[in-house]
Parts: structure tokens; sequence; C-alpha cells
DNA sequence: CAAAAACTTCGAACACTGTTCGTACAACTC
DNA sequence: GAGTTGTACGAACAGTGTTCGAAGTTTTTG
């Protein structure tokens, strides 16, 4: 599949490489930080199913079709949309602390960027292109974890588990979090009328002890246990050692 | 907002009520049943890329605008394809063993669910609006956790981060399992020529342990963390009461 | 038994989307 | 100044979700 290939390519040198002004032809309106600034502005204050081309194209003054002279589509966009979030936030290994204070803050602060930001959690992919953003922060990560005995497969898995429950809780508070308090409420009420919840006992009494399924409070308590899970693991490996 | 309250109330009755036949007017010539299947063979096929009303309608032989007489639009459509899934599957208290292992079990059996049907997780909402068959899983899988001696709002919270867990690890791992092995490869070659590593030691050195970043492969180590947690918490639990 | 009411079907159209093409223009090199 | 190279972008194309209205089908009513 050398398409294929080629686009991936390309990704990745908009990612890295900066665009050398070329010899000839006339000065170029744009900027690429201008673009995805845009971008991004409007899938924060429109949400992400209100970015389009022509959107972007209106937000900075051109015509649409100028936007493919800077990139080759879309998909290359949101490439780098999703690198460049996070660029202004502090590096995992910059926190203060421990090994566990560092990777807790690192958790708390990217749930909450992705809390604030949720376009980023429906973009289609975030990491098969890797930019510059993603490696800086994947290095500090890595690098909270020096010190405490892991071998690198083992440190490699923490991070990467983490992030995925980080990015797992954003998602599924995310569907709750659309919703408003009176919609929530609204939604339980014909919840009631339509449902015979004799079926789900276990489910009832969870939820007459006060507890509501997916209202995304869960986020503090499950990092703890995963969290305690790597403590076990460093402490049994530091046992076996000395 | 009263036209998202109605929507809302929609989605539910179309999950929760089977359609009764109306008095007047011509026969059905469709099911719901039939237009969910065809829709998730769709997705399972092309990608949720290719799915269309204009698809679906075409897979069932009918006109396009004949489906909006049995479903309000697309979004109703994913939220009945987001629900039917996994109705097959075990239920998380129906696996042997104790709740380590049941829970285990589930957490496997859904993450391989989520690799094997990924157009599950780029759905839009998944828990908005909850079915028949998510109702079940969560009441099967708060039972799995009777006689731990949690209480109620921890049951819960070990679900949904277990469930986040799965979910996050899946998306991850989705990015780069769209990836064939030689795009892979060709996509590191496009790094190590575009990229100066030197600002990233930390990463340099792991993925010169022979370690992947976002292969996909670690996510049997971070259910062990997180499990490792809870079983801590329950017996922690258990120490205090007895 | 016919007429009316209620419902289903669906072709055509509308407003959108991402993307391509061709033309007009601008800035540099020779 | 001519030629080259690149930029800008209006217009068009194929696709999307959804709506409308006309035509057809079944059941109930008068």
């Amino acid at each position: 599949m050398n398409a294929k290939d080629d686009a991936q390519r390309r990704v990745l040198e908009l990612l890295w490489k900066d665009a050398r002004r070329p010899a000839r032809g006339p000065r170029r309106g744009l900027t690429m930080e201008r673009i995805v600034a845009a971008a991004i502005r409007i899938a924060e204050t429109e949400g992400l199913a209100a970015l389009s081309m022509r959107r972007v194209a209106v937000e900075l003054g051109v015509g649409t079709a100028s936007l493919y002279t800077y990139l080759p589509g879309k998909a290359e966009l949101e490439a780098l949309m999703a690198d460049s979030i996070g660029a202004d936030d502090p590096l995992p290994d910059d926190w203060p602390g421990d090994w566990r204070a560092k990777l807790e803050a690192w958790a708390r602060n990217d749930h909450e960027g992705y809390r604030k930001h949720p376009w980023v959690l429906q973009l289609v992919a975030t990491v098969a292109a890797p930019g510059p953003n993603l490696l800086r922060w994947m290095d500090s990560a890595l690098r909270v974890l020096e010190g405490t005995g892991l071998t690198e497969a083992e440190k490699m898995a923490v991070v990467e588990s983490v992030d995925a429950y980080v990015r797992g809780q954003a998602r599924l508070s995310l569907d709750t979090r659309e919703l408003s308090a009176d919609e929530v409420r609204e939604r339980d009420a014909a919840l009631g009328e339509l449902v015979d919840f004799r079926p789900y006992p276990a489910l009832v009494a969870t939820v007459r002890a006060g507890v509501s399924p997916y209202a995304g409070d869960q986020f503090e308590f499950g990092l703890r246990l995963l969290l305690d899970g790597v403590e076990t693991l460093i402490a049994s490996k530091r046992a076996s050692t000395s």
C-alpha cells in the first residue's frame, strides 16, 4: 500500500519539518501554526462536529481551496491538532515529589485537560503519527520512573496503562458530561417510566445507595488502585534485588 | 432545551419499547432488528466511515427515506448499535472462579471484543442512553463484587475503573493496530530520517531495549496492576471489619 | 361496500461535507 | 523583460444526513 505509506510520511513531515519558504512564487499569507490554532479554536468553542475546512477558511479570511496548499487534507490537520494540545502543560517529570506524586499529578492534569478539551478524545487517531509533543511527553513520562528498579518494558507498560486509564475515564465521563443536570434528571425519569428494573437487583441496590453509574466522579478512586498496584510492583522489585 | 430532551426520550423508547404495529396503514417491510443488524454488518466489514443511511438502505433493498419511518436519525441508529454489541457475550458474573477471576475474564473478553469490533470505540456516545444490554451488563458486573465487603460506591467505582481501563487500552492500541507491520516499519524509518532523537534520551533507552511505544501489548500488565490494587483494598476492608 | 383516515414508501431536493481542477496572479531567477 | 515556479481560490464533483410531498396500502368508519 504505497498510497498509505506516502500519506503517513506526509503527516510526519508536517509534524517535524518546518516549512521553508521556496525560492519562487508569491509570499504565503498563512502559517501552519495559524491554521492549526484556528482549527483548535473552532473545535473548542463549537465542537469537533462544527470543524470543517470551509469553517476554518472563513475563520482565517481565506478561500477554502487555499488551505490545501498548506495541508494535504483534513486528516493531517487533525493530526497536527492532536499533537499541539498539551504543548503548554507541564511535562510529567517536571512535577514535584517522588514517582508516585508525579504520576498522580500528570494523570490528574491530563484528565482535567481531556475534560476541558473533549474534542481530543473524539479524534480518530492520536498516537499513530507521533509528533514532537508526544515524544517529549513520552520521554518525560519514562523519566519519572527512573530509579524505581523497573525494567524498560515495565516502565513503558506503566506509562501506557496510566495513560489508557486516564483517557478511558475521560471518555466515559464525556458521554454523561455532555448532558446537563436537568437532562440527566429527565433521562432518569424517562427510564423510570419505560424500564422494569426487577431484572437488575444489584444495580438497583447500588443506585438506591445514592451512587449513579457513569457519573464521572470515579477517577481518583481508580487512579489510586492503579498506583497502588504500581507501588506493590516496585516494592517487590526492590525487595528481590536488595 | 426541550428538543434535546425529546431526542433523549425517543432514543430510550427505541431501546426499551418494542414497536407495536399501529392500527391502520400498510404492513411494515422491515424490523428494527434487521436495520441494526445491517448497520453493524456494514461497520464490521467496511468500517464505521462507510456507514451511511444510503448504504444501509441499499443493504436492505429499500429506499433511503424509508429508514426514517423507523428511526429519527443516524444518532439513534448508532445508539442501538452500541447497545446491541456484546449481547451474545457471557455476562461478567457468569464467568467461573472468584471475584478476581471473573473481573479478569470479562476485562479480557471485552478488550478482545473492542479489538474485533473497533467501530464501537469510534461511536460518539455509548453510555449516555443506557439500553437493556448495558444495564444487564452493569448489574452482572456489580454482582461480581458481592461478598467482597466493598460498599456500593466502591463496587461501582471498581467496575467503572476497570471498564475505563479496558476501553482506554483498546482505544490506544487501535491507532497502531490499523497499521500493518510494514507500515509501522515504514513509519519508523521515516521518523529516523526526520527526527533528531537527542532530546529524548529516556525514550531512546527504552526503544533500544526492544520496547515499542503504543504497540498494544501492555494490556495484561496494566490489568494486573489494577486488580492488585483492588485486591489490596478488599484485603484492607476485610482486616478492619474482622 | 365505498369513503375516509392512518400509515408506509421513497424519488427528489436541500444544505451541507472533503477534495480537485483550472485559471488568474505574484514573486523570484535568468 | 521573459520564464519559471509557486500561491490563491471560484467553481464544480461526489458524497453526506435529513425533509417534503406525492403515491400507494391497509384498516376503520359511515
